[in-house]
DNA sequence: GTCTATAGCTGGATAGAC
DNA sequence: GTCTATCCAGCTATAGAC
């Protein structure tokens, strides 16, 4: 366990509760072990947040804007869909080893039937949505896509996936799988569609309304 | 709770543990409420399974094989992307109501740091994950994604996509959200690609060695 | 095979000293 | 704000009656 001892004790709890999830899954979360983690005892997590649930939703939000932010950057100076798949690999990859979505992935599996975890755990995960939007809409911005798919959508099925993949691998023993790499070929497929030009777009264009009127 | 009053005990056990699984989630689960859930008495399952871990295990395992084979010759009637996506949204609804993949997604969650729980739902995700595989191989054949893409990982990344898409929708209090239809009407997308025909795909072939010879 | 009983532990939450 | 002490509910796993 990490044992934190700087910063205050309701900071150092925030801390904890996220290390703890990471080290132990939410199954192993209970307010002894996330105090033993911060170096406090137990009672100080009833008095700086009321309850354990609490907790997990308020250093949820925390550790998770944080990790956003450090990303933002690199989200930023993304110009392609193909070069979102490599930023994409890389954030899997730090994931795996920093783990907050991983952490999110177990309080999310909590949240289903605790309504306190609910909120702060689709409140974190909101800002990694939002993120992934912002980038999708920058670059799909009056492309064939922008026009098809429900924007904001997209970016919340994106980021379920990334979820999904952060569960399945964790429960691997073998070492890197493959998993992310099949929806980065797809994604890597989109770009080159996004690229084809407008005589290929106008063809995809009357298919797609065809299609649509078939249902 | 269900309180089950047939069959013999073990299986009993086997269907209270996904019951409970269902209705409280894996950190909810303990020997007590699941022998409760099955009308038999807590020592039960040590002698029956040896451990609480296994009887999940073994449970999911049983639980998917019937849900699997329960959708078996709608997969296999599939004929098409976009057929295969209407059949996603109707499994998707169904698992919203009685909640196989909502169970997997909970014991994956609990199997990212337990062994046993790991290796029984892992197996038991392959059960989908292979029956996906076995769907894509058959409807791609021949098409310019059997190319591009490596199936079995695609399968894996659907399927992971699937988990994720259950946890986060099942983290919200409203009631149908989008999520899935966003990754529908990507794969709808790709329906239509598909379809474009040789010359298209001739110029997708081409963009896309063009693209990777870059990388 | 199924039950009761039990030992020994971990858990949430509060009271109250400092 | 932080600590100790405490209550009691719930938990695992085993022993042993039937």
């Amino acid at each position: 366990m990490s044992a934190a001892t700087e910063g205050t004790t309701k900071d150092r709890l925030r801390e904890a509760a996220i290390a703890t999830v990471r080290e132990r899954g939410i199954a192993g979360v209970s307010a002894r072990t996330v105090a033993a983690n911060a170096g406090a005892n137990q009672a100080s997590i009833y008095y700086h947040f009321g309850s354990l649930d609490a907790l997990l939703s308020d250093a949820a939000q925390a550790a998770t804007a944080g990790r956003v932010a450090a990303h933002r950057d690199r989200l930023a100076a993304v110009a392609s869909v193909s070069e979102l798949v490599e930023v994409a690999r890389s954030l899997h990859a730090e994931e795996r080893e920093l783990g907050n979505v991983t952490v999110l992935a177990q309080m999310l599996a909590g949240a289903q039937h605790d309504r306190v975890l609910a909120e702060g755990t689709t409140a974190a995960l909101q800002l990694w949505i939002d993120e992934v939007e912002a980038t999708l809409q920058r670059l799909l911005a009056g492309s064939l896509l922008e026009e098809l798919v429900d924007l904001p959508a997209l970016a919340r099925g994106v980021s379920a996936a990334f979820v999904g993949v952060e569960l399945l691998d964790g429960a691997e023993d073998d070492g890197e799988l493959p998993t992310l790499d099949a929806l980065t070929q797809l994604a890597g497929l989109v770009q080159v569609v996004l690229d084809l030009g407008p005589v290929a777009g106008a063809a995809i264009r009357r298919h797609v309304k065809r299609s649509t009127r078939d249902r």
